[in-house]
DNA sequence: GACATTAAGTGGGTTGAAGTGGGATGTTGT
DNA sequence: ACAACATCCCACTTCAACCCACTTAATGTC
């Protein structure tokens, strides 16, 4: 998935999700939250995966993933391509009216517009791209 | 399973279902107390292998099992989606009024809601969600 | 390039399901 | 027989799912 998306919440909740992801990401997917201020999306497929892994763990270390599954939403496209992104979700990114939506390799991410612009542009640097082409011997 | 929902305890002792639960919990499931101050719930079906799996035990440690056979509930939906919570599983937990009902891949957790805000803020830091996604490689 | 046509994104009204409360009836146990 | 409790039934409220409409951007055609 690649591509940056500027799109609105509007007042019921409800994210459009760009037509470029939509085929990736499938008709129905999960989001939930990231390590950074914002929400990950995940297909269907990809969440699987991820939930067989958690389900061969000892039960201490699947308590520690509690969080994750807690917060995560099992989202369906409705007729005009939008999801609805629960209360709790929208709260932990800080997500009200303007979101930048992020295509990232294997998710996508959720992004306040604000919150993003600033990420954006301390990561965007000629030094930190040329350090990331350098690891990817790319 | 995933989501957390915000119902309530009626006088009465029941506890309805999240919509979103009942498609995988089934319409018969299972209720009994968990390692932490909550219930879990698990579908008729995984109760079943995990009961199977408690039989194949030496008879020493199936004894220390009882406590989790003793408590646990058959419950059953009645026509409004709620199940009958018995007297000392809810004393168990603590639950009075307030109740969050947390989904967790392979089974659901009934919390009091304000045990819950205080579990959920200390797990839910970005060192530990960055942790996690870590272990998984997500 | 100008225009027509389609798709994408946004906003809002309507309806039915989900969640909640409580009365009436039935069942159990003492 | 009676109390305590479970089950069934009905009523109400709220919100998510569904539908329709409009605007803007993308695409195609002459």
């Amino acid at each position: 998935m690649t591509g940056e998306f500027q799109h609105t919440l509007d007042s019921k909740g409800r994210l459009s999700i760009p037509s470029r992801l939509r085929e990736e990401l499938g008709n129905v997917f999960f989001v939930t939250l990231s390590m950074d201020k914002c929400l990950s999306a995940y297909s269907a497929e990809s969440w699987q995966s991820f939930s067989d892994k958690v389900n061969e763990m000892p039960y201490v270390k699947q308590r520690k993933m509690r969080p994750l599954f807690a917060y995560a939403a099992k989202c369906e496209l409705d007729a005009q391509g939008r999801i609805l992104l629960p209360q709790n979700l929208r709260d932990f990114a800080a997500l009200t009216k303007n979101v930048t939506v992020v295509g990232c390799n294997n998710h996508a991410e959720f992004w306040d517009s604000d919150s993003w612009s600033n990420i954006y542009i301390n990561e965007t640097t000629p030094e930190n791209i040329a350090a990331v082409m350098e690891e990817l011997e790319f």
